[in-house]
DNA sequence: GATGAATGAGTGTTCATTCAT
DNA sequence: AATGAATGAACACTCATTCAT
C-alpha cells in the first residue's frame, strides 16, 4: 500500500541519479519513470515539467547554502580592519571554508547537480550567481582594507577572478573528490594558500 | 558559380556558429545545413559525421597548442634550479603566458568551442589533457625545487589543483573576456600572483 | 472511441501487410504507421523497434512450431526398429506432415513472414535451425536403421540435404499455396516419394 | 597509366565483392566506388544504373547457363522412350548434371550472386525460370514415359515441385559447398538417389 | 493518483542518382 | 574518362509533453 509520497520520492530519487548520470539536458524523463515503475503520466501529477522535476531536488538545498554563504559574508564585514591580515581569520575562514565544504557533502549528489549537471535548466547560472555574490563582498572587503592599509585599490578584474577560483575550488571537490574526509583536509591547505595570496596582495612592495 | 571550397567552407562557418551558440551535442546539422542553404547530404559529402565536422573545426588549433605547452614545458625544466624563484623566470612565465592566450584568441572560436563546447565529442577530455599535461611538468618542477631548497616533498593534490587553476585561468579567459588585450593585460597580473604563490610554497616557514 | 487494443492490434495487422509485402529490411516503419493512422511515436510506445515489432508478430508460432516438431521427432524415435520400413510409419509421417502444414496454414501469414521475409531481423537463421535439428534426428534414425539392416554407415552430407531437402518443402508449400487443402493434398504424395526414397537407402542393392 | 578497362574491370571486381557480402539492395555504390577508388559519377560513366552493373556481372554466364540447360534438355528429348529408365541414362544425367556443376563452379561467385544475392534486380526471378524451363521438359518426358509404361498421367504439383527441387540441388551446393571437387562427389549419389526415385514413379505398383 | 495512449517535431545518417566541368 | 559537388527523399528512432479516463 502506497503512501501519498512514495511515488514521488521514488521519482526524485530516480531523477537524481537520471541527472547525474546524464545531465539535465540528456537525461531523459521516459528513462526516469521506467525506472520508478510510473507512466510517464504520473510524473506529470506531481511535477510541472522536466525543470520542476529538477527544481525539487536542488532548490532547497542551493537556497541554504546561500544563507550559509550569506551569513558568513555578512559576519566577516563586522570584523575590524586590524584583524583582517591576522590569523585569527585565517582560522575563522578556513572554519568557514569547512562549514561549506561539510554543507555540501550533507547533500553532495544535489550540489553536483546543481553546479555540474544543471546546464539547460534554469539553474545553469547558479555558479556565475554564486561568484556575483562573493565578488560583491570581497571587493567591499578589499576597498575597506587598502584604505586601512594606504595601499591603491585593487583592480576589478582581479576580484573578479580571485571569486571566480574561490568558487571553481568547491566545485573542483564536488567533481573529484567522494569522501568529505579528503576534501576537508584538501580545502584546509587550499585556503591556506588562497588567504596568504590574498594578504599579500594589500602590502606595500 | 562557386569557387573551389566555398559550399564546404560555408559548411564549417555555419557549423562553427551552430556549435558557439548550442554546444556539440545540442547542435543541429539540419540547422547547420540550413543556414549553410544546402542539404543535409551535402554536408556529408564533406564530412564523415557530426564528430568530424567537429574536428575540422578544432582538431589543428588544438595540436598546435598542445605543441606550444609542451615546447614551454621542455624549456622550463631545462632552467637551473637556482633561476626557479627569481624574476627573471616570472617574466618568463609571464611571456608564456601571454603566448598561449596571445594563440588562443588568434582562434578565439575554436578554443571556445573546444573547452567550453565539446561536450558529447571526443574532445571533451581536453582540458583534462591539459591538466594532466600540467600537473607532470609542475610535479617534476616542483620535486626539483624541493631538493634544491632542502624542504619536504609538496602534496600531490595541491600540485593537481594548482595545475586545474592554471588550465582554468584560460578557460575563464576565453569564456569572458572578448578582447586579447583586455585578457593580455589581465593574464600578467593572474600570472604574477600565481608565480608569488608557488615561491613562497618551496619557502621554509 | 477506441476500444482496449485496437491501435495496438491495427499496427500489428499493418505491419504484417507491410513485412509480406517488402521484407523485413525493406519495410518501412513509417508506412507502418501511415497506413494504421498513428505517428511513428505510436509504435514506438508499443514496441520497442522494428525487430520487437516482427517478434510480435512470428515469435509465438514459432514457439508453437517447434514444440509441434520437437514432438514428432521424439515420438518416432521410440518406434522399433523393425517397423521403420513398413507402412504403418509412412502413415504416421504423413499425418505429422499434415499436422505441420494444418499448423502453418492456420498462421499462413507469419510463418511466410519467418521463413520468407525475415532476413535481417534475428529470425532469418530460423530455416537453418530447422534443418539442424531435422538433420540430428535424421543422423540417429539413420544410425538406427543402419544397424539394425546390417548396411554401412550413410553419408553425413546425404542426411543433410534430406534434412534441408524436407525443410524446403514446407517453405515451398508456403510460397506457391495459398490454399491449405491443396497444400494437403500435395504434402501426401511428396511424403510418399520421399519415405520410399529414405527406406531405399537402407536395402542392400 | 590506365587503360580504358582498367577502371571499369577495377569497379566490377569491387561490385562483385559488395554484392556478395551484402546482397543486390544493401549493396552501397558509394562503398563499391570507395573500394574501387573512384567517385560515384565514374560509376556512371560505365554503367547505367544499379542494375545495369549487377547485370554486367551475372548477365552473360546466366545466358550460358540457359543454353546449357537447353542443350541437355534437347538431347535427352531424343532418346528413344524404352532406354528412359536404364541405367545408359542414369550416367547420361549425371554427366548432364556435373558438367553444370562444373560450369557454375567456373563462375562460382557470379552464381552466387545469380542465385542467393539478387533480390531487388531483375534477376530475383531466374530461380522460377529454371524451375519453369525444368518442369516444361519433365513434363514432356513424364507424359511421354507414361505413355510407353501404360501408366496414368503424373500429377502437375509433382512435375512442378520435382523440378524446383532439383534446381534447389545446385543452390544449395552453391550456398554450402565452396569446393567443386567435394560439390562433384555430392551432385552424384543425389542424382543417383532422384532418378531412382524418378523411375518408380512409372512403375505400377 | 495514476494510467495508457498518442502527438509532432526532432535526431543523425544513408541512399541512388545527377550533372556541370 | 572521370571528378567533385549536390540533391531530395528516405531511414529507424527519441523526445518532452498532453489528456481523457
Amino acid at each position: 500500500m502506497k503512501t501519498d509520497k512514495e511515488t514521488r520520492d521514488n521519482l526524485l530519487r530516480c531523477a537524481k541519479q537520471e541527472f547525474l548520470e546524464k545531465d539535465y539536458m540528456q537525461a531523459s524523463l521516459r528513462n526516469i519513470c521506467k525506472n520508478a515503475g510510473v507512466t510517464t503520466g504520473a510524473l506529470y501529477f506531481f511535477f510541472q515539467d522536466k525543470e520542476d522535476l529538477f527544481a525539487n531536488l536542488v532548490q532547497e538545498p542551493l537556497n541554504r547554502l546561500y544563507q550559509i554563504m550569506l551569513k558568513h559574508y555578512n559576519e566577516e564585514m563586522e570584523y575590524p580592519p586590524e584583524m583582517l591580515n591576522r590569523l585569527e581569520e585565517v582560522g575563522d575562514d578556513i572554519d568557514a571554508a569547512k562549514r561549506v565544504i561539510h554543507f555540501m557533502y550533507q547533500n553532495l549528489e544535489e550540489f553536483q547537480l546543481l553546479l555540474i549537471k544543471s546546464k539547460g535548466s534554469r539553474f545553469e547560472n547558479c555558479i556565475d550567481q554564486f561568484v556575483e555574490i562573493t565578488e560583491k563582498h570581497y571587493r567591499r572587503m578589499a576597498d575597506q582594507m587598502c584604505e586601512y592599509m594606504h595601499v591603491p585599490r585593487l583592480d576589478d578584474y582581479m576580484i573578479h577572478w580571485l571569486s571566480h577560483m574561490h568558487i571553481d575550488i568547491f566545485v573542483h571537490m564536488l567533481s573529484h573528490e567522494q569522501s568529505e574526509e579528503e576534501a576537508l583536509k584538501h580545502i584546509e591547505v587550499i585556503v591556506k594558500y588562497l588567504i596568504s595570496g590574498w594578504i599579500r596582495m594589500f602590502q606595500k612592495e
